[in-house]
DNA sequence: AATAACTGGGTACGTCGTACGCGATTACTG
DNA sequence: CAGTAATCGCGTACGACGTACCCAGTTATT
């Protein structure tokens, strides 16, 4: 088929380029340098401000100088991503408390999206494991593993993160309009859009009327919130976690 | 603050302005045409290659011309969205087996974000609900109205939407793997790329290795894997549910 | 018949990622 | 120690992108 005919770069291992080459000049900057600007520009502008140029600025160099260390922008992003996930501090191995551990993973993870709120807006199809993920995945796969088949471990996980992952986004878009509108969650409830007022008038969209109306557990905080939510998941996750005689936990194998 | 003095466009009220103007000569299009061309190209080519222009081109007209129809890309992406959610055929109500129910909508939503594969690469932070997919969350959540308060429905709905939205994602990397390399996924296990094989190698990482050379079912295809897991999810939401006598279920109420 | 609203569409601006090429610098090879 | 080849920082240039703005032509209201 003549489909390029090289050896091939398998597709993303930015994890395997060596940084430093054998031969040249010392380079002037460094891969991990270079991720750092770029994320300290995306927590202040978001991801799409984090451009090339706009990061090569930030060093004080030119844009072209970056594709000396990063073969294009969505391998940075990957280095982003990584950067900043390594910021979760996790323990070296699964205490043996499934329940806790995962509540740490979820908590942290949660947290570290706040801090960054590029990073539940990445591309998610790159199928691109650095150190830090693959440190979070063992310890979050680890701490389920408790005799189920592997692919009901996934499963498990990834309801798990998919919870933190909506829940961090729900609560980013609530504090960006939040930070337009001036109002606060509570005083937002009554003005709501034309659009929203005309879905609640029509009678057709009776959950969707109790979305708006009675959800949001007006009485917590964000905080409470999450870890109401958190708690429901747990549930959920124990339920597909084989029988354990019930005194008979964190028990330290 | 001075901060855009106008009465605001509240943020994203597509689904408020109207298609047709009262004056003026009649348009020569639709937004409902220009959305199919969107989407046309879009499963053809990727959700990128849906440009102004070349959506434009497909129709047979210059670029700024769709702003005619639509006040932005980001709005028409929305159309698109609720356009290819339409295909859902969901029935009006729920039919009081909530099991029965979400699977229906689980299959459904993984076989329509196969057809169109760009549907889960969609920046989430929009918060943009067209009549298809109020439609979808009146019957998802309407399925799991069984007592529960509308925040834990959410969650529960959530957490199976997520699953999905997670399991398509895989499902489309795998293919698009597939079709790179010519190679089947059996074949691929063996010949992973040069990271994998390091990562497999240095003893580090015993959970990704169990997923590299347990998971996927290898005796399944796509179908059955993703039912496996699906009835996984079940199984956990149905934890999550007030319990019922056991024998009096599906009672149409 | 006059007016105001709207049409399709061309041109132009500022942004993006990045292919390519340059002269200078450095490490390996003989 | 000379020669060579790799790599450096970085400027220029290209082809996309979304879209602001302007225009002459068309139509429903006055």
């Amino acid at each position: 088929m003549a489909e390029g005919a090289n050896g091939g770069t398998e597709h993303a291992d930015i994890w395997m380029r060596p940084e430093r080459p054998a031969r040249g000049p010392r380079p002037a900057y460094s891969r991990a340098q270079i991720t750092a600007a770029a994320v300290r520009i995306a927590d202040a502008e978001g991801l799409e401000a984090a451009s090339m140029r706009r990061i090569a600025a930030e060093i004080g160099t030119g844009a072209m100088s970056l594709y000396r260390y990063v073969p294009s922008r969505d391998d940075l992003v990957d280095l982003m991503v990584d950067h900043a996930t390594a910021e979760l501090d996790l323990p070296d191995r699964p205490s043996g408390d499934w329940r806790a551990d995962l509540t740490l993973v979820a908590e942290r993870s949660r947290a570290l999206r706040l801090r960054h709120p590029w990073l539940c807006g990445v591309e998610r199809p790159r199928g691109s494991f650095g150190p830090a993920q693959l440190r979070l995945l063992e310890f979050g796969l680890g701490a389920l593993d408790l005799g189920l088949p592997i692919d009901d471990i996934l499963v498990l996980f990834g309801l798990l993160m998919g919870y933190v992952d909506d829940a961090a986004q729900q609560e980013l878009a609530w504090r960006e309009e939040e930070r337009r509108s001036g109002l606060d969650r509570e005083a937002m409830m009554g003005r709501s859009g034309a659009y929203v007022r005309k879905l609640l008038a029509d009678g057709e969209h009776p959950m969707f009327a109790r979305v708006v109306k009675e959800a949001r557990q007006p009485h917590m905080d964000a905080e409470e919130r999450f870890r109401y939510g958190l708690e429901r998941v747990l549930d959920c996750i124990q339920a597909g976690l084989p029988a354990v005689p019930d005194d008979q936990r964190s028990s330290r194998r």
